[in-house]
DNA sequence: GAGTGGATTTCGCAT
DNA sequence: ATGCGAAGTCCACTC
């Protein structure tokens, strides 16, 4: 029982309700509530909110979300206790720490979450259930938020500082590799100056790769060559790596880059512009 | 038709849940779909996400959220266009600025919001649907935190002497110029005090804080000026930067503000029972 | 585990 | 509108 993909009834009994969200949580399935309900929060604050309708949702890694109608932020939540452990895991979690209650007084329905390391808990009493839902939903996709590695080029040539002040670029190459591009420039003290965009965080790979291209331009002209690697981050081990190296790293997020060409109106929309 | 207070299908042909969408939509109802979908969002960011199972949600005000089964935080959403106007309602508000668009390709169910001003758009195309609803939800109840920093300075204010003994406040929220004095006062000798206030432990900032508000007073007045921070605590480390600013430290737990203003009745009764 | 900084931050209040 | 600070911030990363 009770292994079914989805669980859903509309305007169910309080017996029906409770059996559902106990099964639910039982089972570790995403539970959901809509209804008219009171609800309390003690912990890192104290909160009451007092008798609406809303939508309840019990993930399966035990968060806790309740929305109101209407603004974008819960107006009640709960974080599930074990945050970190889920971190490890690839896909779908499942909650440990948290400890969830459904119990009914013939009247009402309360869902109760406590989470005994952060003391804290929260309490959702529902005086009317329009619907009550048991999910096994399962989604291992991954999530990709980005600008790209030409973004993050042109985002340097249309506001140099993002490198440092008083860097001016002074030509660029197209990329020579795949993940790499190329740009080169000069320091507020005329040095010159070669840089190397990476849009993930930065390897070996990309240190030694900007210290041969360092190295290649040193052997072609005299005075001083700075080696700058811009990244959202290095992996592990590369900050020796470039100190032996003597190359910098300036930190440049792909969001950050975005941000800069979105102010400049330089972002392309061709996807955007159709809806308009 | 669409008068109901809760439409509500589970596992709906593509028809019908493109019907209860846009009805939805176009009643301003919240509607929410249950399935496998793919999203795309465009704007501040660039995101993409493949294939999976979640929960999306329109608010009536036009608020968007797509959540997966696990996280706390919606994988993608969109604000309502509107926020400024609808923060002017006491009461459940309605979307105005924010364009939504349900269609269908007789394979998938897409859904697509653009929010003309901030250019950005996002759209879910859900190729296998569970559940649908439209739901029209009335909450105009309010909701009341505690115990935050503006209660612990009501508190001081009501009660100085949880800062100490002869302490009298004479402004809070003074203008100063790197910002804002949380509580401005007097000591039993006449001396000048600047209190920052912390809900939390205090950290480095706001003890950096707190000597840069003193160090402008100084600089306009005559006499000595205390300084004073109150927290609940302090992080560890902080409390030597505060002996070599000369800065005093008071604790003072939100716990206890939020009781000094429920015993003079300034808050709502509500019972702080116990967790466990 | 604590500290630091970012976020498609959001949210609220101030000028 | 804009800007600043707070948030029950959450969240990822480093030490």
């Amino acid at each position: 029982m009770g292994h079914e993909k989805i669980v859903l009834r509309g305007n169910p009994s309080l017996t029906e309700s409770l059996k559902i969200v106990k099964d639910g949580l039982a089972q570790r399935r995403t539970v959901m509530v809509i209804g008219s309900c009171r609800v309390r929060y003690e912990g890192r604050a104290s909160s009451t909110l007092q008798e609406g309708e809303r939508i309840l949702i019990v993930k399966d890694d035990g968060n806790l979300l309740i929305h109101r109608p209407y603004d974008l932020e819960p107006v009640n939540y709960m974080p599930s206790a074990n945050r970190d452990e889920q971190d490890k895991l690839p896909t779908p979690r499942k909650a440990g720490g948290c400890l969830f209650e459904a119990t009914s007084d013939g009247e009402s329905l309360t869902i109760r979450a406590v989470r005994k390391e952060k003391r804290e808990s929260i309490s959702a009493t529902f005086s009317r259930i329009y619907a009550v839902m048991g999910l096994d939903l399962v989604d291992r996709a991954t999530f990709s938020l980005y600008a790209s590695e030409e973004d993050m080029r042109r985002a340097i040539l249309v506001e140099p500082a993002l490198v440092e002040q008083g860097f001016r670029p002074t030509s660029f190459e197209r990329r020579v590799e795949p993940g790499f591009v190329d740009v080169y420039g000069s320091d507020s003290e005329g040095r010159l100056v070669v840089i190397e965009i990476k849009r993930n965080a930065a390897g070996k790979d990309s240190a030694l790769q900007l210290a041969r291209y360092v190295e290649s331009i040193r052997a072609q002209v005299t005075g001083t060559v700075r080696g700058i690697l811009v990244a959202p981050g290095l992996a592990r081990g590369v900050q020796p790596l470039l100190a032996s190296l003597s190359l910098e790293f300036k930190p440049l997020s792909p969001r950050k880059a975005f941000e800069v060409l979105k102010s400049r109106g330089l972002v392309e929309q061709h996807e955007l512009s159709a809806w308009f």
